[in-house]
DNA sequence: CTTGACTCTCCAGCTATAAAGAGACTCTAA
DNA sequence: TTAGAGTCTCTTTATAGCTGGAGAGTCAAG
């Protein structure tokens, strides 16, 4: 009984605005497992450790990288095994350069694909009964 | 009754085989409006016109462009009201060129965040208690 | 004791583009 | 006449990440 005003656990509220997320948000991270409460109290409601507030920031952290939420909690899986999960996130933020390499490359295909098809347009061509969209033609 | 042999109309299956997409993604189309059948059979069945597959022929096109099927049947709508939609689809794709732009420089962006990032990475730093990978920390 | 803020669970919906399946009906060829 | 292929409508599912509402229970202040 050494500490004194050491917080039993926030409620939902308090994560809410000291994390910035909404009381939904939290909850479906809760449901999802990304997020465990430390328990509830007597009235059932969700109590959270201090920690929960560093988890959302990785959490966020991570979602800004363009990881999913999916991949995300495979890596608090890692932390959560007692291990050191940089190793793990890295191998998978490599992937996600690789991903939006791919992106990219399709993006400027199909820019290129569309500056070209423009590049010949007509607004206005000869109308011909057959065809909806005469440019559109391959 | 001049003609012999003029189908009636083509029923799904026909029409699926012959434009390459599924009986439900034109059953879909139908619903939504994009592909308007020239009637029914007697029994039910959804007739086509052979001028359908030119219609498929636009939204495939369209699509592969990266325009939303509401997008292409505005641009449809166009064409039924017996205008030339050149110039609406002109618009539009020219829109797609902008839409297209920006998500290649937000892609850029977070890939130059991530790059930056693991250029740094340590993947087996000191264990810090209170933070789940110190590589994350803004 | 009351009031109002907070929280609970459960259910529905949103974006877009279909796919999958159930159960019934139709059509065609042998 | 019958088998089987095709088609019908209607409902549900999928993805991702939430958001909103209903109706009920909890809690702290006055």
């Amino acid at each position: 009984m050494a500490a004194i005003g050491i917080a039993a656990g926030m409620k939902i509220g308090v994560l809410a605005s000291r994390s910035g997320l909404t009381v939904k948000t939290l909850r479906y991270y809760e449901d999802l497992g990304l997020l465990p409460a430390i328990g509830r109290s007597e009235g059932g409601y969700r109590l959270f450790a201090e920690e929960s507030l560093r988890r959302l920031e990785f959490i966020r952290r991570l979602k800004t990288l363009g990881l999913s939420l999916e991949e995300i909690q495979d890596c608090l899986a890692v932390h959560d095994a007692g291990e050191l999960p940089c190793g793990d996130i890295e191998i998978r933020l490599g992937r996600q350069i690789e991903r939006i390499d791919g992106q990219i490359k399709e993006l400027r295909q199909l820019r290129m694909e569309l500056q070209e098809l423009l590049a010949g347009w007509q607004s206005d061509p000869a109308k011909d009964g057959n065809v909806i969209c005469p440019n559109l033609q391959v």
